[in-house]
DNA sequence: GTCTATAATCGGATAGAC
DNA sequence: GTCTATCCGATTATAGAC
């Protein structure tokens, strides 16, 4: 595994829609699933092969060796990671804005489970192929929404505190329902929350949380 | 690796305390980290008696295979995990009852990250190992605990919510800083949280949460 | 109890036929 | 472009000397 090489082409070539793309989507989703599973080194191409319905051979075909694919899925992880990401900025208003990221990543670990695990997967294990990210771009994307935060307190309109934890609190919260889905289906009898139960934890994260650092009128002090 | 069989002797014989003790301890050392940074899959028996300064037959000796090594790390984990849930009992007042178990958690995260790190590794692989204990102590458990937040919402303690989804707020929220610790840190200018730091963010935790779920007087409406 | 040597298998990757 | 056959290193586990 080579370290920290920077992350290239996030949307590989559109032109020529289906004559390769086919199977590659094939690997990237039969990927996607054992990488989030196993882990880096857990996984084999061999299961990866065998669910995506391919020879082994096949699949070193179009990626030449596992770290490539690893890379290749880890690249749509970004991409989607920055998309909601973007979510933050819509809104001037503390509690819109907040509401609308954690919505935003809510709905991601619900439609997304894989992502968010190969993001905590790679984490867990020092993050190699995305350490170069975490210094850039999520960094810089860190410190602006601090400051955004930082102006909502000097307004009053969220209570002091470090806004950094802040935004940790939401992502562990969110990325729970992906990363931990199998605990929370073992807890809720077997059965994957359905989408009446999703929305109940998601609009109670969202109430908890902005009762948690709105700051209300003053006027009974 | 067999699903399901039921954990024993959590508390294996401490009658002889360093006749055998002392090496297999060793040995439960390295694969702690061994399997907290790449899951039991990626996990080799060679990397642990590399870590542990002894040849991997002599490994093999005291655990005869690698998942029986891996079943005697889970169940530290497990013991550890249920000493913290206690804290949760000592108090009938719920601010200091959440604030004792959020602070027992984050301790935790803090002194222990490795076992974070191979709980959730173990989770998003399927929980094949911990699968018994998820259905049985664990689900107990949250039942209990929810039984008792109920109570403080009837009693208008703390505002109406769905009482799990609060806990899963709490673990995912405290465990976040064992298993993104890389990633913490990493953002943190790669140096890990000291001390002040991760009281700050404990405290900030604390009472972020318990502005959330509180009641407060309704004086004013 | 401990370690060297090795068996048996698995996994990543490739050669070369089709 | 696709797949069968295979190489070779890595990995789990054991046999047997000390």
């Amino acid at each position: 595994m080579t370290p920290a090489t920077p992350l290239e082409s996030p949307l590989p070539d559109r032109s020529k829609p289906t004559i390769r793309s086919a199977k590659e989507q094939l690997i990237l989703d039969a990927a996607e699933k054992v990488f989030a599973e196993l882990g880096f080194k857990g996984a084999t191409t061999s299961e990866i092969a065998l669910r995506a319905g391919i020879p082994k051979a096949n699949l070193h075909y179009y990626f030449p060796t596992k770290e490539a694919l690893y890379r290749a899925v880890t690249e749509n992880v970004l991409t989607a990671w920055l998309a909601a990401a973007s979510s933050f900025d819509v809104n001037d208003d503390p509690a819109e804005a907040l509401a609308a990221y954690i919505g935003a990543k809510m709905d991601m670990a619900r439609t997304d489970p894989l992502g968010s695990k190969i993001w905590a997967s790679e984490i867990m294990r020092g993050a190699p192929v995305i350490e170069d990210f975490l210094h850039t771009t999520l960094a810089t994307w860190l410190a602006s929404r601090e400051a955004i935060i930082q102006s909502w307190i000097n307004k009053g309109l969220i209570v002091p505190m470090q806004p950094r934890y802040l935004i940790y609190l939401i992502w562990a919260a969110t990325q729970h329902y992906a990363d931990f889905d199998h605990q929370i289906t073992a807890l809720n009898g077997s059965a994957p929350l359905d989408d009446a139960a999703f929305t109940t934890a998601k609009t109670q994260l969202i109430t908890t949380l902005l009762r948690g650092v709105l700051n209300v009128a003053k006027s009974d002090t």
